[in-house]
DNA sequence: CTGAAAGCGCTAACAT
DNA sequence: ATGTTAGCGCTTTCAG
């Protein structure tokens, strides 16, 4: 009730926000058709869908998002989870995810992972999460089967970019496949000290991607009857950086490698840079291969392992959006093939 | 009306879902207290606040940010939009936004503004974005100041990267003192010749800050007394790609230059690349000077321009943040000193 | 096909 | 210091 009658009766409504009410009014329905004729639900007269609409454009009528959150239960937004926010392969992926969702009329939220602490508060909800996003897309930060499992039943909707799960679905390539083809690739050139440039030394289960690489890297070997040497696996943490410090190390060893798998482009980026400031000729007396295919490898003229990231976030979203209305979906697996770019950084050791 | 009686009379209603009743009644107060309790607001007694925290961190309580935007008007999200998500400035500056976001509270939504339609719907709220959002920030995607005072008379708030405003505070760097600090060195060396690699052919509005850049190259020039030679103005739309195109026409010239001025360092990377491939010395044959100081660039002993983009994100965003509370914060302008680092790729031209 | 009304969960007066 | 209650703007039975 409005004691002082006659003063501003009105509340303080910035100017231009029309409600559905004034939409109601205006077309002189009910405040319940407006809703129907505007979301296209059935039972509306053809006519009076039309009219409604009408007034809607006229007014710049648009339900308020946190209205009908409010109402349906569902935010019309989904959030993606990434260790880091730059780097190639992270805003590749944000990118593909960005794009479909915008598309489908979602909004996409960005949540960057990069401490421990961030990925437990975002599973356990400590953050409050799945009330302000309908769906998640985790890339490459990986959680327990256990942990998954307490989001789906939380009615979390998740779909997971690199690492496969068996509770969600997933969309990534075949990791084990790609170590072994660029080793593989190394071992038939005749190397036979083959290091390998690997993601964080945390808790493997936080990132298994590097170890399905690294299975694959130790099939390759077992194959060609040829052993691997621990010393020759060293962390470079999928920066530019991390492989140049890495292939530092590398090359402080008795008995150097002669060749590298780098995990990521940006580590052989980093390797090249060191072995260019060291004058050591590549491929003669190094060969470098990296993964992801860096619009930027071309120009180092990086042998690499092409995956075509973007189109992962893109398909990751797509599912998440369509397993929406799926209760529980299934946890599939789309599975990208790569396959190997040769170019000039691999090449036979020099003293085969 | 539940007709089957006696059957599930309580309304579905997630496990888990505490809501405020649940802990004011647990709590033996009213949600009003619980409400101010937990938001840390005046007149509850320390012994009440106590045990209502303790008891909403039993019930693992959130408030649902649905219902609290409905009732306050504020989404505790901030938006970003960015022309597109990969590219290594664009993801440098939502790495930033993100990460004060985050540790502020508030959500980040991501909204790539790659078509002319997208930024029209985006400004012209045929979107509802200013619904969803508490603020944007607005990463070289630019507006004319008519259009940026239509938002700020709907309240939204802004903050601008890059090209400065007169509406909304903005952060960014000196664009013309770049392109005359990249000019100058490259005169001081001796050329005569200077190519610059420029961005979007469009519609000089939606993006000025290669404008400005370019008047610098001018100021440069003119304080030299030189002329410069439009035919050397190329488009390489600030990507890898474009820089290789771009200095591919160049070479085409009667009259070809001795050094380039790319404006990013994706550019000037596509710039040596052609060079490279076309066994052009550089910097003998031809000199180049980027923009940003990518982490690549050293790889590549690229000179450039060094500027701070993930630190640009986030002061934007701690700017955007702190004026939520002003109603119509000041137009102030943060502007990061750059600097030239000079390494390999320029030098004096052969014929000196 | 359309309307009335009861929420959704929280905040913010206003009372006490 | 705490409680009551009226919304916030929309969706969704349930009636008609």
């Amino acid at each position: 009730m409005n004691w002082v009658t006659g003063l501003q009766p009105q509340p303080i409504r910035r100017p231009g926000r029309a409600t559905i009410e004034d939409v109601a009014a205006a077309a002189g329905v009910s405040v319940a058709t407006v809703s129907r004729a505007i979301r296209g639900l059935p039972n509306v007269a053809n006519s009076t869908r039309e009219r409604v609409q009408r007034v809607a454009a006229e007014l710049s009528y648009r339900a308020d998002p946190a209205a009908s959150r409010l109402a349906t239960g569902r935010s019309q937004a989904i959030g993606v989870a990434v260790p880091v926010l730059n780097g190639w392969y992270f805003s590749n992926v944000v990118a593909g995810v960005e794009a479909v969702c915008t598309e489908a009329g979602y909004d996409t939220v960005v949540l960057g992972i990069s401490s421990a602490e961030q990925r437990t508060r975002l599973i356990h909800d400590t953050d409050g999460i799945h009330r302000r996003i309908d769906g998640l897309v985790f890339v490459d930060v990986s959680y327990s089967e256990d942990e998954l499992t307490g989001l789906a039943d939380r009615h979390l909707h998740v779909v997971t970019i690199g690492v496969r799960s068996s509770v969600f679905p997933s969309v990534g390539i075949d990791d084990v496949e790609v170590g072994r083809l660029a080793t593989d690739h190394l071992i038939e050139l005749g190397h036979r000290r083959i290091a390998v440039l690997t993601g964080l030394a945390e808790d493997p289960l936080t990132f298994p991607v590097p170890l399905r690489r690294l299975e694959g890297y130790g099939i390759a070997h077992r194959d060609a009857g040829l052993a691997v040497d621990p010393a020759l696996e060293v962390v470079g943490n999928f920066s530019v950086a991390g492989g140049y410090e890495a292939v530092n190390e590398l090359l402080a060893l008795d008995d150097p490698p002669t060749a590298i798998f780098a995990m990521s482009d940006e580590m052989a980026f980093g390797a090249i840079q060191l072995a260019r400031e060291r004058r050591i000729d590549v491929p003669r007396d190094l060969s470098i291969v990296g993964v992801d295919d860096h619009e930027l490898s071309v120009m180092v003229d990086l042998t690499t392992i092409h995956q075509d990231v973007e189109d992962h976030g893109a398909r990751a979203a797509r599912m998440l959006l369509d397993g929406l209305s799926i209760d529980r979906p299934a946890p599939t697996r789309l599975e990208d093939p790569v396959h190997l770019v040769v170019r000039g950084t691999t090449g036979p050791p020099r003293a085969t």
